[in-house]
DNA sequence: AGCACGCCGACT
DNA sequence: GTCGGCGTGCTC
């Protein structure tokens, strides 16, 4: 400026503004006005509540904070300050930035991901009593109607919330609520958190001194069962001594101990109004934890631990790779103890199903209250807590799934990704379309944390950086207790057909293992990745097969649902009793999935109790939880499923593992097939025989016992599959000789798409050149909600590549695409790094 | 992503 | 004559 005469004057009328971050996927920030009173309090990080567009109200994050007006706009004020204290970390909004820029996406497409939706208030979202509300008495009176009307509500839109109060600011009433921990939000789309309601009895008001009830005893001589009733009630809550305890009741369930006598009994009184009852919404974080168990190592561990600890000093990442059954959880658990000491935070990442698990008990029996758990079975209530726990330090350790990467530490000393070779890890269908693990690594770059990788089956990718010395590496053979690694056999299933020794599709081994096991009264795994009854329904007297009507897939049949199934798309039918073609009554089913195997095993084994763990059978809340408590129990003989059960559990009576259809799994056309299929199946194994007193078995049913990565998971020969993968891997210039970037057109007219591919796979190709650019092909599913697709795969070699310019030369050809007149609306997904 | 604006078909 | 279909374009 050169104003500088009056510079003294401007220095207090500068306006501020601030570029903030919204979860809109347009590719830059918006720049906002700071109302003065609030210029002294906003900080980056904090949330802001600001206008959008015509009619929205939405949260952002600033970004930055700077007085430079925006030129060829009037930039619009900020509505509302929700944190004095900023939620997002520098770290965070480094993150953001650096992921948007990677993974080749908006930041906010990492914003909207990245915070739970109870942080994001918008006038779309509704907000609900908080069942854990504890403090009425910050309520204004105001606030107080309001929640009186929300007791009553399950939940209030933003409008209605506006018509309740009148003319009051909206945001600013949610802002104040949600401050006071009085109130909830939560997304519309999303399933809002349920809270759990107690039933309790109290006495009336009019028995609460000593005389009363002592005269009210007395009456009640006559009556013996209402007498003990009450008797009951006051040995569970002694108000003789104290009348006040009388106010928190007692669980009806308690009193009336389920047997229906004292039960009309109490309700003689409840009539009488000598006792009332009432509802309470219980907390959710009552949980009480034993004290802190002490950790004994092996032998064998404490060493894998001190070379963990011996590798860190000299690089920052360490690849611990140990088998199945090791006990590397006990490892885990000395280095977490070791950091935290050291006043760092530490950050655990476990893939989603192996989270429900018992590892979490067992940490939570180390770290107690200290420990926060964040995962997606949990509301999203929940996560908003444990966000806020990381941020005020009450949680220096989080274990968690994926997304735990996005939480606000900044202190970190060690991250842990277990099970590092999950493609789980990579998220799949909203941007950003990252990998945990990765994004672990950058995280723990920026904080000068360490990261230790752990597996039993390293992916091809992580091996070879430890080989090379980029990543150090620990490992640890020996099984925990000694336990034996299982025995693992192939079943010829060709030639079993041919002697016809076959069961339907069980071979004869396989059969009488099963057989045996039951005997013996040990249990017994089957795995058959594959979840439905028959993956598709085809007529014996014509053509038809079951086909979705919007995807390129068969239609899987349900026989438990009674319904024809697209795992693409979710569409449904009912199942047709005759061939809709031709009408002939000879429908079959087709091929394996879990239910029929659950089936035909029942009628196999009549006497088996058998249960099945799928996707379809998980859905409920604590489906898996249960299924999995029964298996423990004993009260299963065989389990029945899909990768589901492949993870986690581990169970001192199982001793047989079945693999259903090994060529499935090895037969997948993709270059990761023989790493995933070795991956999948030796997980597997890995569930037989964790006892020292007796080695599990293992059968794979397989149509031809010569495929070369069969012999390698019997021996258990990791390495050998490392030494053959990597050198396939370098003469097809595949990770991690490379980067691949998937780039999928879409579009509802096949020419269109095809045309919109051809364009771009030319365009790239010219630059890049042919041996980099691949296809377009089209995908294995050619066509899922009637969009078509097509595949463009671009190989990008690790040296001499100056990936961000690529990048970049990257979009400008799908910009390209998306501004041509005929090829517009398509749509382009990328995906860096895609596995 | 939403949301409005805008320009063409089957309905009261 | 309108209601509403979803194509296109914009959001500080």
């Amino acid at each position: 400026m050169t104003d500088t005469l009056f510079s003294y004057t401007d220095a207090e009328e500068v306006t501020l503004f601030v570029d903030l971050v919204l979860p809109i996927p347009v590719p830059r920030l918006f720049t906002y006005r700071v109302k003065r009173d609030m210029a002294a309090l906003i900080k980056i990080g904090a949330r802001v509540i600001v206008p959008f567009g015509k009619s929205r109200v939405i949260t952002a994050v600033v970004a930055s904070l700077h007085n430079h007006p925006p030129q060829n706009y009037q930039a619009r004020y900020v509505l509302e300050l929700l944190d004095e204290y900023p939620l997002v970390t520098g770290y965070q909004l480094q993150l953001f930035a650096w992921m948007a820029e990677y993974y080749m996406c908006c930041i906010g497409e990492v914003m909207n991901v990245a915070l739970p939706s109870g942080l994001k208030i918008t006038s779309q979202s509704k907000v609900q009593y908080n069942p854990d509300f504890e403090h009425p008495d910050l309520l204004t009176p105001q606030e107080v109607t309001l929640m009186e009307d929300l007791k009553k509500h399950p939940s209030l839109s933003y409008e209605e919330l506006g018509r309740l109060v009148g003319e009051v600011n909206v945001p600013t009433l949610i802002k104040s609520l949600v401050g006071k921990r009085a109130v909830i939000v939560f997304d519309e789309v999303k399933e809002k958190y349920v809270p759990k309601m107690v039933r309790k009895v109290r006495l009336h008001r009019n028995y609460e001194q000593p005389e009363q009830l002592l005269a009210l005893l007395q009456r009640l001589d006559k009556l013996p069962k209402q007498q003990e009733v009450v008797m009951r009630y006051l040995r569970h809550v002694p108000m003789q001594r104290n009348p006040a305890l009388n106010e928190q009741g007692l669980e009806k369930g308690i009193l009336n101990q389920d047997d229906e006598l004292s039960q009309s009994s109490l309700g003689t009184l409840v009539k009488n109004g000598v006792f009332e009852t009432f509802e309470l919404i219980q907390p959710r974080f009552s949980d009480t934890f034993s004290p802190q168990k002490e950790i004994v190592l092996t032998a064998a561990q404490r060493t894998a631990s001190d070379s963990i600890m011996a590798e860190f000093a000299q690089k920052n990442i360490v690849l611990f790779h140990g088998i199945t059954g090791s006990g590397k959880t006990e490892v885990y658990i000395d280095l977490i103890q070791k950091v935290l000491a050291g006043g760092s935070q530490v950050m655990y990442l476990l893939p989603e199903i192996a989270l429900t698990t018992q590892i979490v008990v067992r940490l939570q029996k180390v770290f107690g209250d200290k420990m926060g758990i964040y995962h997606s079975k949990f509301s999203d209530n929940e996560r908003v807590e444990v966000w806020k726990g990381v941020v005020s330090g009450q949680f220096q350790f989080v274990i968690g799934v994926r997304s735990a990467v996005f939480l606000p530490f900044d202190n970190l000393g060690l991250i842990i990704v277990d099970e590092e070779h999950e493609t789980s890890y990579k998220q799949h269908d909203p941007a950003p379309r990252y990998h945990a693990r990765d994004v672990a690594m950058m995280l723990a770059h920026w904080q000068q944390a360490k990261v230790l990788l752990g597996s039993a089956t390293p992916s091809i990718e992580t091996y070879y950086q430890a080989k090379q010395g980029r990543y150090g590496l620990v490992e640890l053979f020996q099984r925990y207790g000694d336990a034996n690694l299982p025995f693992i056999s192939l079943i010829n299933t060709k030639q079993e057909k041919k002697q016809k020794t076959m069961k339907n599709e069980f071979s004869s081994a396989l059969y009488n293992a099963l057989a045996d096991n039951l005997e013996r009264g040990e249990q017994s795994i089957l795995f058959q990745n594959r979840r439905g009854y028959s993956p598709y329904l085809q007529c014996e007297d014509c053509e038809w097969t079951s086909q979705c009507l919007n995807c390129a897939v068969s239609l899987t049949y349900h026989q438990r649902a009674a319904e024809l199934r697209c795992h693409y798309c979710g569409h449904k039918e009912d199942v047709p009793k005759v061939c809709p073609t031709c009408g002939s009554t000879k429908v079959r089913t087709v091929g394996y999935g879990t239910e029929k195997l659950e089936d035909q095993l029942q009628i196999l084994f009549p006497a088996a109790r058998i249960q099945r763990m799928d996707l379809d059978t998980t859905r409920a809340k604590n489906a898996y939880q249960q299924i999995i408590s029964e298996f423990e129990h004993g009260n299963v003989d065989i389990l029945v499923g899909t990768q589901m059960i492949t993870k986690g559990l581990d169970f001192d009576n199982v001793s047989l593992v079945g693999i259903f259809d090994a060529d499935r799994i090895i037969r997948w056309p993709e270059f990761r097939a023989t790493e995933r299929a070795f991956q999948m199946m030796t997980q597997v194994s890995g569930r037989a025989g964790r006892r020292a007193d007796r080695q599990g078995r293992v059968l794979i049913q397989t149509s031809d016992p010569s495929q070369v990565v069969l012999q390698k998971i019997i021996d258990n020969d990791y390495l050998g599959l490392y030494d053959e993968e990597i050198v396939e891997r370098r003469d097809f210039n595949y990770p991690p000789f490379s980067r691949l970037i998937k780039l999928t057109v879409r579009h509802t007219d096949q020419r269109v798409s095809k045309k919109a591919a051809d364009v771009l796979c030319a365009s790239l190709a010219a630059q890049l050149g042919d041996e980099r650019v691949l296809g377009p092909e089209q995908p294995l599913v050619e066509r899922i909600r009637n969009q078509f697709l097509y595949d463009i795969l671009i190989k990008l070699e690790r040296e001499k590549i100056n990936f961000k310019a690529v990048k970049a030369f990257i979009q400008s050809c799908i910009t390209d695409i998306l501004t041509d007149k005929g090829l517009r609306a398509v749509s382009v997904i990328i995906d860096v790094d895609c596995l």
